[in-house]
DNA sequence: TCTATAGAAATTTTT
DNA sequence: TTTCTATAGA
């Protein structure tokens, strides 16, 4: 039961309301803060633990706080640090799952046979090494798709179903050869010491279940643990928190199941709806007052939720004044919607009537996929608004960046093939495929790690001189390298990461070869490798101001094996949100899933359409239909004043241009607060029935002709029935490029349905289903396509 | 052995 | 529109 609050602690719970005070000044036991949008919890998290720190007496390190994102728990830490000392708030343990864990996994690693240099994969990474395992396997990835066969290894890992358990409860065909490429896929990236991000959480979880005696440091470590986002949490992320918990019990939740909205990545909702059933003693603290947005905001938000069934009932509530209403905004197309944002958007800066303006860092646009910021940017720039965009794996996604990377890590990690073998002829140094071929058929045949292979390459087979002499100066270079961070410190008196960077950036012939790039006369991929550098620099500044801190001034000189590691794992585990920059002055672009913990006084929605939100992938399932609504409640409760929910009549995606249905989620807003309005300019446009489910397919270009056109809504709906049965061998249909042509067979092999079809003019081909926008003609000659048929979700009521 | 080119396929959300 | 793959040519 929560301590009633000695006076003197007045001024730390001072100004909390009845319920946030209850939940901040909680010591013992578990508890659930169920907190609705913009109620205070971040809040209630920072006072509790200056609570436990400042008032309890317990040590700072002792707690344990993990928040979503990187982002999350810095601002939580310097938020807890306004409250006790600074020095207090760095010896808080406050972190992500993800990056917990790999730091555990670095201390305990051993235990599990994992070196402290264990590389992490990202998505990139396991396709690679996917793609080498199904080639082993002579497994055509035609049938079975390295994504497809990630996801499905990443259903399970987040389960807790290891490879051979995974094999024993496989029962058809499809799951027995997933089975085989898992078990193939583990033994790859246990040889290769790498860890994918489920195996972050597995492992962890594994550690704690063989290992009790490590357990028990971490409980006597982490006697408080708070989780935040807890409705987001897999089963995984479930086990790790019990563990840490089942001793003492503080276990602190916090979340809401009306913004759980990673479903589809293994998050498990009946977490935080069974938490009271987990510890029968739970506290649970309900937050329902709303602080932070206008009662039109609210409502919309409250209304559109109430449509998903079997949720707990909360009452959203605010004291908050009355504001405009939200607008619904109907533009013509992308680029319309995009000037419309920005037109308002700049007169929002500018303030109206003697109001001041609002400032762009105040301002953010979400969409549901990253794809419609494109045009959203573009107009900004044009316009001379600033933004930003939250995409934090972009820059390392780059080609030049995953290559000097790819660099770092062989080097921080010798085991490391997928690397590597992504660097070993990158730049071309005469090391063609065919060579890798001999060199790892060399390494398989006498059971030798293929980095001790390239070190020795003489007695390799098939391997010629031009080839033999590359691979050992290849070798030698890696070996200088691997030297220098050992800490060899004859090769390099004073290393620094930044320097050490750079030379890789440099020795490798990267730099070289981008100097000379004629791809790139402006020399981006150049300056993108310089920003890397940069940002090596600045991690290991931060490294050396957090380990000062931490020795109180004592500075205490890192390795450079240590700096190398930490950069590594940083760069493995950003995350988008984590790029956004706060008081930048800067309009925030982002996901919707980014958006997440956010506010901000100004929201545009753009793309509120079908096949969009919800997301035509996304729409099958009532689950995945209410995630989406959850999507856009988490969309719509960022807004604390102006919220914008715009849709276009035509939608450009992907080069293709069509016309749209707007979303069936706007059937689901109280009209009370709603302002329509519309923006479109329908003069270029013919436009029989803007809002039925009427496949027109018609769009009347400027010059007055006809033009015959899929929408994107058609296209994608026509993907939710079943479409095998849809179209029988002999049924003829169009295609977009090869024309008519005649079904020959149709057959679902792995996670596809496949269309053999005999074109008239361009021969057979293999299609799948489900890309090939295929339509269908029916024997009276006239042209139906596939979703005329599906009358399912074809009920589209005009708002 | 490497590179240029053309043609075809694939498009959610992310640690 | 972008990205990947196959193939031919240097």
């Amino acid at each position: 039961m929560p301590d009633a609050p000695p006076p003197q602690e007045n001024d730390l719970l001072a100004g909390l309301t009845e319920p946030q005070l209850q939940a901040a000044s909680h010591v013992d036991g578990p508890l659930l803060v169920l907190a609705g949008p913009g109620s205070g919890k971040t809040r209630v998290v920072t006072h509790r633990i200056a609570h436990l720190v400042r008032e309890v007496g317990i040590a700072p390190w002792n707690v344990l706080a993990i928040t979503f994102t990187n982002k999350a728990a810095g601002e939580m830490r310097d938020r807890v640090a306004q409250l006790v000392s600074e020095r207090q708030a760095r010896a808080l343990t406050v972190a992500t799952f993800h990056s917990l864990c790999a730091r555990l996994l670095r201390q305990y690693g051993d235990r599990l046979g994992l070196k402290p240099g264990y590389s992490i994969y990202d998505t990139s990474d396991q396709k690679r090494a996917m793609k080498q395992c199904l080639d082993d396997l002579d497994i055509n990835p035609k049938n079975f798709p390295p994504a497809a066969m990630l996801a499905a290894i990443s259903n399970a890992k987040n389960d807790l179903l290891s490879a051979s358990a995974f094999t024993q409860q496989a029962s058809n065909f499809y799951d027995r050869t997933v089975a085989k490429v898992y078990t193939k896929y583990e033994k790859t990236l246990t040889k290769n010491d790498a860890l994918d991000f489920d195996d972050l959480l597995f492992k962890t979880v594994r550690l704690m279940q063989q290992h009790p005696d490590a357990l028990e440091e971490l409980r006597e470590r982490f006697q408080y643990v708070m989780i935040d986002e807890y409705q987001d949490t897999n089963h995984a992320q479930f086990m790790i928190a019990h563990a840490l918990a089942s001793g003492h019990q503080n276990l602190m939740v916090t979340g809401d199941p009306d913004q759980s909205i990673y479903g589809w990545r293994g998050a498990d909702i009946t977490n935080i709806l069974d938490f009271e059933n987990h510890f029968g003693n739970a506290t649970v603290v309900r937050l329902e007052q709303n602080y932070r947005s206008t009662p039109s905001i609210l409502a919309a938000a409250d209304t559109l939720i109430q449509n998903n069934k079997g949720r707990r009932h909360k009452q959203l509530w605010t004291d908050n004044p009355e504001g405009d209403p939200v607008q619904v905004v109907t533009c013509g197309d992308g680029a319309s919607e995009a000037s419309w944002v920005a037109d308002t958007f700049k007169s929002l800066n500018q303030g109206q009537d003697g109001q001041p303006g609002i400032a762009w860092g105040q301002m953010a646009i979400f969409y549901r996929m990253n794809s419609l910021s494109r045009v959203m940017e573009d107009t900004l720039r044009d316009a001379g608004i600033p933004y930003q965009i939250a995409r934090g794996t972009a820059f390392y996604d780059r080609k030049e960046i995953k290559d000097a990377v790819a660099y770092l890590r062989t080097v921080a990690n010798p085991a490391d093939e997928v690397n590597l073998l992504r660097i070993i002829n990158t730049p071309a140094r005469g090391i063609s495929v065919p060579s890798t071929k001999h060199l790892r058929a060399h390494a398989l045949e006498h059971n030798l790690p293929f980095s001790t292979v390239l070190e020795d390459p003489t007695p390799v087979a098939g391997l010629n001189t031009r080839a033999h002499n590359s691979v050992a100066k290849f070798a030698a270079t890696l070996q200088n390298w691997r030297g220098q961070v050992a800490g060899d410190t004859s090769l390099i008196p004073d290393p620094t990461l930044r320097g050490f960077v750079e030379d890789v950036i440099t020795q490798s012939g990267l730099e070289a070869f981008y100097q000379n790039d004629t791809s790139d006369p402006d020399r981006e991929r150049l300056a993108n490798l310089g920003e890397l550098v940069t940002s090596a620099q600045q991690f290991e500044e931060d490294m050396l101001l957090d380990a000062e801190r931490e020795q109180d001034g004592a500075s205490q000189t890192l390795s450079l094996h240590d700096k190398l590691l930490g950069f590594l794992e940083r760069i493995a585990l950003v995350a988008d949100a984590d790029t956004v920059q706060s008081d930048q002055g800067l309009v925030t672009l982002m996901t919707l899933h980014a958006a997440k913990g956010l506010e901000f006084p100004a929201v545009a929605l753009i793309g509120v359409e079908d096949g969009l939100l919800p997301h035509s992938r996304s729409s099958e399932s009532t689950e995945d239909l209410e995630e989406e609504r959850r999507l856009l409640f988490v969309g719509i409760t960022r807004a604390e004043k102006h919220l914008y929910l715009c849709h276009a009549k035509y939608r450009t995606v992907f080069g293709q241009s069509g016309p749209t249905v707007k979303s069936r989620f706007f059937n689901e807003l109280p009209p009370d607060h709603i302002n329509t309005v519309d923006a479109s300019d329908d003069g270029t446009y013919f436009d029989p029935d803007p809002w039925g489910d009427t496949p027109s397919g018609s769009i009347r270009q400027p010059d007055g002709s006809l033009k015959r056109r899929r929408s994107l809504g058609q296209a994608q709906r026509g993907v939710a029935t079943g479409l095998a049965a849809d179209y029988p061998p002999g049924t003829i249909v169009r295609h977009a490029t090869f024309g008519l042509g005649r079904v020959v067979n149709v057959a679902t092999t792995g996670a596809s349905t496949r269309a053999k079809i005999c074109f008239n003019t361009a021969g057979n081909k293999t299609l799948v289903l489900q890309y090939a926008r295929l339509e269908r003609i029916n024997p009276d000659g006239t042209t139906t396509s596939s979703s005329d048929t599906n009358t399912e979700t074809g009920d589209d009521i005009p708002f």
